[in-house]
DNA sequence: TTTGGTATTATTACTTGCTTATAAAAATAG
DNA sequence: CTATTTTTATAAGCAAGTAATAATACCAAA
């Protein structure tokens, strides 16, 4: 009885951080109705950081991913590119990615991968987007790993038209036809 | 001749402090040559909190901001829906949105704001895109202001036909014509 | 019923990275 | 040289812990 009874109160302790993460030894002990101590045997045995560790530890991965997301000039991994005439990137389908319910990844994911490999393989030191011919498909999922590839279609002016395919292991996921305009 | 030097030193301890966040007063006392006292009171007067304050303000901040980055269903403030007819949405172009550069929002970011409304505006439990037809007319500049406004011109089966025009404070800046497909 | 092991709670000493308050020393300006 | 600012030192206290040890409580099986 008393077996059972502490592997869900420590099942509940797991749940609760997950979702509020900020809470002290204290406030998890008031939570679970047991002594301040029971919390900490717990959080030993479940190998769970005191609240000073587990902020930090959150400080420093979200600002690693808020970089990796928000200032990364190429989202993807660019494992290959001939300036002016192709390129190739990467990109592993994420948690963060994906909708909950359905666990497919969100368009603009897609997207990014495929605008921004669009923008680095052409050879401008600027460039803005200015047409996109976009078509989705099938479906990706959570874990999936996407591979885009782009080419540079012709060169008219200042004017690139630039083709991306994205592919998943098996079958090509998303295609899409850029007209970039280089700027300067 | 002191006041100077400690101006001097204060811009020093900002300085290491933005880049370098999760130093100790001790270790900023190292680093600056003066008594921990000094880095302390240096702190009262430039207001600048603890150590675990900053990193717990980092850790909420980057949550916050990688949620609506990342998990948000909607890229953008949702601030009018019609369901199944129109939405409107602003975003507003931050920092993080924008080429080191030439401070130009990044394509994707457009997109997402578009996308995710017209997501939002189809009255379906879950969808995905499966078409879109972009146009970029003029560039996006970091402190603009973006108003989305996406409407569903027909529906067809599980198919909507959506457009997404989005406006700065005077003028269209981007287009879109979503085929999007609801899954159940 | 007693014995034994697990689970829980309590107690105490110690740690880090501070705050607050007070005082002394050093540096500098006038 | 004195008054003021700046810097350093000292001591007490706090939050949220770890680590170690001991004391209960409980339940189960011999």
């Amino acid at each position: 009885m008393a077996r059972i009874q502490k592997k869900i109160r420590q099942e509940r302790l797991k749940e609760k951080l997950h979702n509020s993460p900020f809470l002290t030894d204290e406030e998890l002990a008031a939570f679970l109705v047991v002594s301040v101590q029971t919390i900490r045997l717990d959080r030993l045995e479940l190998g769970i950081p005191e609240l000073r560790e587990r902020i930090k530890f959150m400080a420093e991965e979200a600002q690693t991913k808020l970089k990796a997301i928000a200032s990364g000039d190429v989202i993807g991994e660019l494992i290959d590119l001939d300036l002016g005439k192709s390129g190739i990137s990467i990109l592993a389908v994420t948690p963060e990615m994906v909708l909950e319910k359905t666990k497919v990844a969100r368009a603009h994911y897609i997207y990014a991968q495929a605008n921004s490999l669009a923008l680095a393989v052409i050879d401008a030191p600027a460039a803005v987007t200015g047409v996109a011919n976009i078509k989705y498909k099938i479906s990706v999922h959570l874990g999936e790993k996407l591979v885009a590839k782009a080419e540079v279609m012709k060169k008219r002016g200042n004017k690139y038209f630039v083709w991306v395919k994205t592919r998943n292991e098996t079958q090509e996921v998303f295609r899409a036809k850029f007209i970039m305009a280089s700027l300067d």
